[in-house]
DNA sequence: TTGTATGCAAAAGGTTTGCAATGAT
DNA sequence: ATCATTGCAAACCTTTTGCATACAA
């Protein structure tokens, strides 16, 4: 914890930390979401303080900022390889581990772009989404 | 570009047309974008009907709603299966086409998704962004 | 003619910025 | 002691909404 931010040449505040010890039990969560759980650590804190640890951890690329159709920001933890399921309804995303999926060959070179990594991001409708339009249905035939 | 609204049961206005237009022409455009790109063939055209159009054809999936990391929303006219070059110094976005990535087997459920389909996304530095580390290297030197 | 689509203006988020105060090393 | 970091408030930018007008079918 204090390593990260030594090694980044950051100091370590109460906020840094915070957000590192929140950031990996939240699912992708906005900056919002990250903010509504540092208050229950340190209730005065500012959303602007949120916003600013965020883009700074991602730039530094402690964190990732995640691609996510939709206007809000949203964050993940994980900087190592892997991929997203994303429902296409609500939004909703969850990481996919998969060995099997980690072995594409990285073109080289395509267009003048260096590659550095990938991800494959799976669209699809969520368990949820899912159970509510399996409703509707049943609702609708009465 | 009729047929493609009347299928879709909506009328062929020709902002409407206009967007079905310019949309080929562009790279991930934002709204901004393509309003911009609009108000050439109707100067008077508002910023709210771009908003609109948009967002409608994303929902009826004539289009799709890009994946980007950035708050301003981006669409691209394509919605046959492709992968995306993203830059993560400038966020340019490329559309990459390569049949051997496209094999990929879907997995039929994962933790409750329905998965439909997928892309992958390949991050690295653009051409424009190496030359421009490049320069500032030499530059660096003197 | 009838209901949908548009334009305008205002409101509603989400995010960034300037500056003074606070805190880490 | 010194510079980085934070909190606050205001600004900024993108997106959405309400309503009257204009348009497609």
């Amino acid at each position: 914890m204090e390593r990260i931010c030594r090694e980044h040449g950051i100091s370590l505040t109460a906020q840094r930390r915070t957000v590192l010890e929140i950031l990996p039990l939240l699912n992708h969560p906005t900056v919002d979401d990250i903010w509504e759980e540092m208050r229950k650590v340190i209730p005065e804190v500012s959303r602007t303080t949120a916003y600013r640890i965020l883009e700074q951890f991602a730039v530094l690329r402690i964190i990732r900022k995640a691609c996510h159709p939709g206007a809000v920001a949203r964050y993940e933890d994980r900087t190592d390889r892997h991929h997203h399921l994303l429902c296409i309804r609500c939004g909703a995303m969850r990481d996919m581990d998969n060995p099997n999926l980690d072995l594409i060959e990285i073109p080289g070179k395509e267009s003048g772009f260096t590659i550095e990594d990938y991800s494959i991001q799976f669209r699809g409708i969520c368990h949820e989404c899912s159970a509510k339009a399996a409703g509707q249905n049943e609702a609708g035939k009465v």
